[in-house]
RNA sequence: GGGCCAGUAGCUCAGUUGGUCAGAGCACACGCUUGAUAAGCGUGGGGUCGGAGGUUCAAGUCCUCCCUGGCCCA
């Protein structure tokens, strides 16, 4: 029915259609291309160039967290280093100057541990290796591997002053890490204290929390009796407190026991026991009432009768006996009176309700001596096997300790019970193997002394801006509640505590001139220069004896080192400013990175280092699950990079809520897929429908038809929500909008209206130049935006356009006219798209049944009040059909039939007037008048 | 074991102070187009908003408990 006319032949008018014409190809083809966008932007020194063009602008500082230099990226710093370079890039393009400045955390022990394991391959042992050697040997791995993560951020398209980046191995680095300690020696925050740190008997070493991993493991347990000697009440004296340990081997170390004062505990008389029990009847036992059904099947407490039922507050002053006591072999070693102490750490979970304290093997344990003037007994040595202040049990190892000290308390009456227990405890992360608590000598930053680091801290975490705001609980509870800061560690790779101690008086030296000549030194010659011969009276001077001063050996934590980034590298001679605008890492680093800055800089400086700190999640599997190895899980970014680009992890990056865990694997990947290839074509049909465009054709703004006027506001309003996120660091929902936009509001609707126009009206005709006017804003909003994230794609398609150009991350992101804005045309809009959808329906309805098939072909009469605010010439573009017919009424519905008349041979409407002209009788008029070329047309 | 956070269609995410909030995009199915074509358009089916109680006239939206997962800490 909508044939063409037989005769005259008919004419081919395709060629007079204007069809999007582009180089920009459909296909990303990324993983082959991208290579080649950093070689030019190497090549024509983009950050170069950036920076000389920023000079002057309000500068943004992102300051690199860094990541240790020992292995290949895996997908959890790619995600961080990704955001931190779309947050640069967006911060250059709004108008800083955002100098980024990456770097690289190079010392500590997994580095040493490696080195020592390619000793061990070679059979040689470290201890052999002089220590110079040995640091040098670590240098060269940190090294290896720092280049080795350049590269590979450098693939993922981040930008930055590469050649400038810091490392904490820097000599430059090291010597103001020494010098940033000598700031808390000469300031007196550094002390030096016996304290039980977690220690690893294996690595013979100190170990940081973040050392530490927690494993299930079976430990043996015990509940032994401390016999009280002394007590007001007549009816405990003789009665025996029963405690409960999971570590036996820490009962040498026992100096007193714990009680809750709230906790009721029961008095209980034996008549009788199972078979196989340590309990004796006739004895009388102290123990948490609550725990007591629990504590008679642990100990086969058999037949029994409560005395009495006390509060814990009752114990004050009760005296007992140690439960070693008496042991031959210690020759008198614990005579001494073990005192009943109340803990608000004891509770009624576990156990009898008494904790036996070991001051040197726990930090409960040391606490609640400290405040009742107990020793702490060194009873274990780095190795991990008991000191002389362990009688009986010296050169015993504490893992063996167990049967031992089973023996020696059943021995002696004080074995009430024994088993087994399965739970989680410590271990170290290298070697796997279970630490202890354990009394030592080492360097601590004090949190509460004159210097109020902790009272400053909390300040400075109250004046911080927090994305997401809940970092600040975060981060402030643990600072509340923290310990001291132990810096020390006893390992070989780091950059030692630069501090001589007294032999007379054991205070260490606090000497600006001794300071003044390490730090020289170890910028000249790196933090080797302390290790070297005659170090100590080099640096201690003519004026003093080296014989009458300890060199300290100990390293510094290589958290102290991380904390002390800004201050090597947000410095004048780097033109960087201090304090940071932003700190960006994962939400681990609350504990780790964010804490040690702080701590560092407020002892240091008094404030901290930053103005602000963004947080992201972890990288899990699609299930939710963490990554690991060992669940084959693991999605590597050189893969992804690979076989799909960087534009696509980094589209990955943005597309997610980076304040939550993000999941990541195949079908992610392949939906993040999808999601640029629609982006890209976008893209691509932009700069195919700006094929020769020339700013002569630009229509003003208030001649542009609504519709393109829609357009444009809608770039407003992505310009303020971009220009927000970029203000607040705050990117959750940008990017997907930004799709969205693409998808919905321009393929689907925009574009699939204008393509009528684009193709068929005449080059010129103001319709046609409106479109185009809008649609060359849209190229330039679309690629400036998306600029920071798909900085591959989006200096393709800058290029595409205008080949002589330097590139798309030179340009800032355009400034929106504010006439753009319109909200009353937005209302306007978003009402006739719902009425809009009226029509589709009845369209597909039609198309169902046969009706029609193209929408061109319909002919649509649209009853309801809701299509009255256009005229039916504009709802024919709107629908894309050929005859709109408007008819008032109250619900809004749409009747479809087919068009008559006959099919424009040129653009496909379906018109009465086609066949009219005796010269183009296939064409509708207006086509006919494009043809011939008609002004106005 | 403790602290903090999260759990909305297969996937990624929206859902202010409780009252058209059960949504979007992608995926999927079906259809159209063949002048963005290894593209484009339309329509549609999918969720008892982790589970169970409770507060309220009314609860993804508040409270309690539980389950699952994550980070941190023991």
């Amino acid at each position: 029915m909508n044939d063409a006319p037989e005769s005259p032949a008919a004419r081919d008018y395709r060629g007079t259609v204007i069809l999007p014409k582009t180089d920009f190809p459909m296909r990303g083809d990324l993983p082959k291309r991208e290579p080649d966008w950093l070689k030019r932007w190497q090549d024509q020194d983009l950050w170069g160039r950036l920076r000389a063009r920023s000079a002057g602008r309000p500068k943004f500082v992102l300051h690199d967290g860094p990541p240790y230099a020992n292995g290949p990226l895996h997908i959890g710093t790619a995600l961080n280093k990704i955001l931190k370079d779309v947050i640069n890039r967006a911060a250059q393009m709004a108008g800083h100057d955002a100098d980024y400045v990456p770097g690289w955390d190079c010392h500590g022990l997994p580095i040493e541990w490696k080195v020592e394991e390619e000793y061990r391959a070679k059979k040689k042992n470290k201890d052999e290796v002089p220590v110079l050697d040995f640091r040098a040997e670590c240098r060269r791995y940190a090294d290896h591997w720092l280049g080795v993560q350049r590269e590979e951020f450098k693939r993922l398209g981040v930008l930055g002053n590469w050649e400038g980046r810091y490392a904490t191995m820097d000599f430059g680095s090291e010597a103001v890490i020494a010098e940033e300690i000598g700031r808390f020696l000469m300031n007196g925050s550094l002390y030096r204290g016996l304290r039980p740190v977690m220690w690893s008997p294996v690595e013979k070493t100190a170990l940081a929390e973040a050392e530490i991993e927690y494993h299930d493991q079976v430990s043996p347990t015990l509940w032994a009796r401390f016999r009280i000697t002394e007590a007001k009440a007549e009816d405990l004296r003789g009665a025996s407190v029963v405690i409960w340990t999971t570590t036996p081997w820490t009962i040498p170390g026992s100096r007193a026991v714990a009680y809750g004062e709230e906790i009721d505990y029961a008095l209980v008389h034996v008549e009788g026991v199972a078979e196989g029990s340590h309990l004796k009847v006739g004895e009388f036992l102290l123990v948490a009432l609550a725990l007591l059904p629990q504590f008679e099947k642990d100990s086969g407490l058999g037949a029994h009768s409560i005395k009495r039922v006390l509060k814990g507050a009752e114990l004050a002053g009760v005296i007992a006996a140690h439960p070693l006591r008496g042991m031959p072999e210690a020759q008198g070693g614990y005579g001494f009176p073990v005192p009943l102490l109340p803990g608000d750490f004891v509770t009624t979970e576990a156990g009898t309700g008494f904790v036996h304290i070991a001051p040197g093997h726990g930090e409960d344990d040391f606490t609640l001596g400290r405040a009742h003037g107990l020793p702490v007994p060194e009873t274990v040595g780095d190795d991990g096997t008991y000191t002389m202040q362990a009688p009986g049990f010296v050169g015993l190892h504490v893992w063996k300790a167990h049967e031992p000290v089973y023996a020696a308390c059943e021995a002696l009456g004080t074995l009430a019970a024994k088993g087994k227990l399965t739970h989680s405890y410590p271990h170290s992360w290298r070697s796997k193997k279970p630490v202890i608590f354990r009394a030592t000598p080492q360097w601590f930053i004090a949190m509460d002394d004159a210097n109020a680091i902790r009272t400053k801290s909390l300040a400075a975490i109250a004046a911080t801006h927090f994305v997401p705001d809940i970092g600040r609980n975060r981060i402030g509870s643990m600072v509340q509640n923290r310990p001291d800061w132990c810096i020390s560690r006893q390992r070989a790779w780091g950059v030692p505590i630069p501090v001589f101690v007294s032999k007379q008086s054991g205070e260490p030296l606090r000497d600006p001139a001794v300071m003044d000549r390490i730090v020289a030194a170890f910028r000249e010659e790196g933090a080797d220069a302390w290790y070297k011969p005659g170090a100590a009276q080099r640096f201690l001077g003519p004026d003093r004896d080296a014989d009458t001063y300890e060199q300290v050996m100990d390293i510094v934590d290589v958290w102290f080192e991380s904390g002390s980034t800004h201050a090597f590298t947000l410095t004048p001679e780097r033109g960087l400013p201090w304090p940071a605008d932003l700190y960006l890492e994962g939400s681990d680093q609350h504990r780790g990175w964010f804490q040690s800055s702080l701590l560092e800089a407020v002892g240091t400086r008094g404030v901290a280092p930053f103005k602000a700190i963004l947080t992201h999640g972890f990288v899990l599997d699609e299930q939710g699950r963490k990554m690991s190895k060992s669940l084959g899980n693991t999605v590597a970014p050189q893969d992804v990079v690979s076989k799909s680009g960087a534009d696509i992890l980094r589209l990955w990056v943005m597309n997610t809520d980076v304040t939550e865990d993000q999941r990541i694997g195949k079908n992610i990947l392949e939906q993040q897929g999808e999601l640029y290839r629609r982006i890209r074509n976008t893209l691509r049909w932009l700069l195919g429908n700006l094929d020769g465009f020339d700013g002569s054709e630009i229509v003003p703004h208030a001649e542009l038809p609504e519709l393109e006027r829609w357009v444009l506001h809608r770039l407003t309003e992505l310009d303020a929500k971009l220009r927000k996120a970029q203000r607040d660091h705050d990117w959750t929902g940008v990017y997907p909008e930004i799709h969205a936009f693409c998808s919905a509001d321009l393929s689907a609707f925009y574009f699939d209206i204008r393509k009528d126009s684009l193709y068929c009206d005449a080059k010129d005709s103001p319709r046609r130049r409106a479109a185009r006017t809008v649609i060359d804003q849209l190229h330039r909003c679309l690629t400036a935006w998306l600029a920071p994230v798909l900085v591959f794609t989006a200096e393709e398609a800058w290029l595409a356009r205008f080949p002589e150009a330097e590139s798309i991350h030179m340009q800032d992101w355009p400034v929106l006219p504010e006439q753009w804005r319109d909200e009353a045309l937005a209302a306007k809009w978003a009402a006739l798209r719902e009425a809009r959808g009226v029509a589709t329906a009845a369209l597909e309805v039609a198309r169902r049944d046969g009706l029609i098939g193209a929408s061109l072909q319909a002919k649509v009469t649209l009853v309801g009040d809701a299509f009255g605010t256009l005229a039916p010439e504009a709802w024919e573009e709107v629908l894309i059909a050929s005859q709109v017919m408007v008819a008032p009424g109250a619900e809004p519905s749409a009747k479809v039939e087919p068009a008559a008349g006959h099919k424009c041979d040129r653009c496909w409407r379906v018109l009465p007037e086609v066949g009219q002209s005796a010269a183009h009788p296939t064409l509708c008029r207006r086509c006919e008048a494009v043809v011939e070329g008609q002004p106005g047309a």
